[in-house]
DNA sequence: AACGCGCGTTTCATTTAGAGAAACATCACC
DNA sequence: GGTGATGTTTCTCTAAATGAAACGCGCGTT
């Protein structure tokens, strides 16, 4: 289409080159039905992604087929197919990294009796892999799988705090910083004063940031290379939590002990030496 | 390519009219690396899709940018990606049938006291929606998203049993009756007679036809067209339940009634009447 | 060290397979 | 019954995907 497009250089719809247009929109509008709360209609999906309709229906057929979404012949709406269930289903037993990772969040919760999270950086979110409620009687609800900002929690702090330089700073820029609480951190300056501090510490906290019942402690999982390649951390139900300092400093050590273990499964005592300090 | 291929006819490679091939390609190779269990090589890939290493190249790269699969940079070797577990949680969390289905199934876990199924048809195969753990000492796993066949489990052959009679063929047809155990019916007359009589009682049972440890029973949820729009059911420990008639007669009983309500929730009493009999 | 081999990546010309317009078919709502 | 929006099919043209080939690289062998 764009027929003065150079090769190799990025197009004009910001698709860079070496990637296959249309199988991106394919995946777009498959993104778009899943993340719909309500079954879609064809024009619907065509407008907003804006292609033909005859594409969005050649996509859609597609898709159908292989289980991905499924058609409501009545109402001509499409939503998620049986097919992502077994995905979901496959994906979910891949062992992987949380085989790993699930015994220290185990014992984490246990030890501090609150509800434990493992998070990855991905796409610019951090991205919770794992959690386990408290045995308490206050319990966050369970939330695997769902994206949550980088800069307004202690996951996302740690995960952050621990990224390569180049990286970090790309990330930084790249980032919205919108305001979820009044203690949101929304300007760049501050944000990276609470990263060095976190990168000093070895823990990052969300002391209300982006939930305003929660007060969050997390500290980075670091891979032979340096930098973060997860992040695990607990939450505490935050107009009690702010009342018992003490109580935060052993929950702080706790996290932290727990995150220089799995480091040093991870990575080696070295690498675990050199961001938590000697044991 | 394929120059000759006369315009809305099927195509060599068997995909259809009216559906993208490179799209469709590009799900395989996602649907290859989702279902593989470790990481997969380019050129691995490429050999068991029959592309060009090139292609495979390019569609890895969108799947990468897209968050869905993950490229070990070290080992060169792709993996599901954060978004799939995205995906998951989007799909997880979409009440749909499910919030209806959930408290009859509650009710017939509580009732039978052994571990209950929902399952629809997908696929040319049973896919499992829904999971309660019975509250006695032993507990099948929980397997939701996984897809059983249709000619040797109970929820399969109830699904199979209330087709469209055109659509049962096809689906017989299309069936392979793979033997799992000594008591797996691989031919078709003797399938087509137990689902006869499936469709009489209203009832399917499996009696280690597919797990050599397990007894199943199951029962249709019909919608209003008469078609089973999902299957309901328990399963017993084989050798223990062979042994206790009586009790196999009660389990049947209970996931009878249990189907014939959520039956008059979705389809009306008339149509539960003409499927499961007067009350 | 030189060699061969397989793999990943990039480039390039060829041509298919997809895009888009338009016609058609339905349906809903005035 | 007409008007407009939607879903589906057909057709033509060309942009976009394909596959061959070339390149660079790491690895194991001789």
């Amino acid at each position: 289409m764009r027929a003065g497009a150079t090769p190799g250089s990025a197009r004009a719809d910001g698709a860079p080159a070496g990637t296959l247009q249309s199988f991106q929109r394919g995946l777009m509008i498959l993104d778009l039905i899943i993340s719909a709360d309500r079954p879609l209609r064809l024009a619907e999906i065509a407008r907003t992604i804006t292609i033909d309709k005859a594409s969005a229906f050649r996509f859609l057929a597609t898709l159908e087929r292989f289980g991905l979404v499924a058609k409501d012949e009545q109402t001509k709406s499409y939503a998620a197919g049986g097919k992502l269930l077994h995905w979901s289903a496959t994906v979910g037993r891949n062992g992987g990294v949380m085989a790993l990772v699930r015994p220290y969040l185990d014992r984490l919760v246990a030890e501090t009796n609150e509800s434990g999270h493992f998070a990855i950086l991905s796409s610019e979110r951090a991205l919770l892999l794992d959690y386990i409620g408290s045995k308490g009687t206050i319990v966050v609800q369970n939330r695997v799988g769902v994206y949550e900002p980088l800069h307004c929690t202690a996951l996302g702090k740690a995960l952050l705090a621990f990224q390569p330089p180049e990286r970090q700073r790309a990330l930084l820029e790249a980032l919205t910083l919108e305001r979820f609480t009044p203690n949101t951190l929304t300007d760049r300056p501050n944000l990276k004063r609470a990263l060095a501090r976190v990168r000093d510490e070895a823990v990052a906290l969300d002391d209300a940031e982006y939930n305003p019942v929660l007060y969050c402690v997390a500290s980075p999982v670091v891979g032979s290379d340096g930098t973060a390649i997860g992040a695990i951390g607990v939450s505490l139900v935050h107009p009690l939590a702010v009342r018992q300092p003490k109580r935060i400093a052993e929950v702080k050590r706790k996290v932290r002990r727990c995150a220089r273990e799995l480091t040093r499964a991870f990575a080696g005592a070295d690498i675990a030496a050199a961001v938590f300090g000697a044991a």
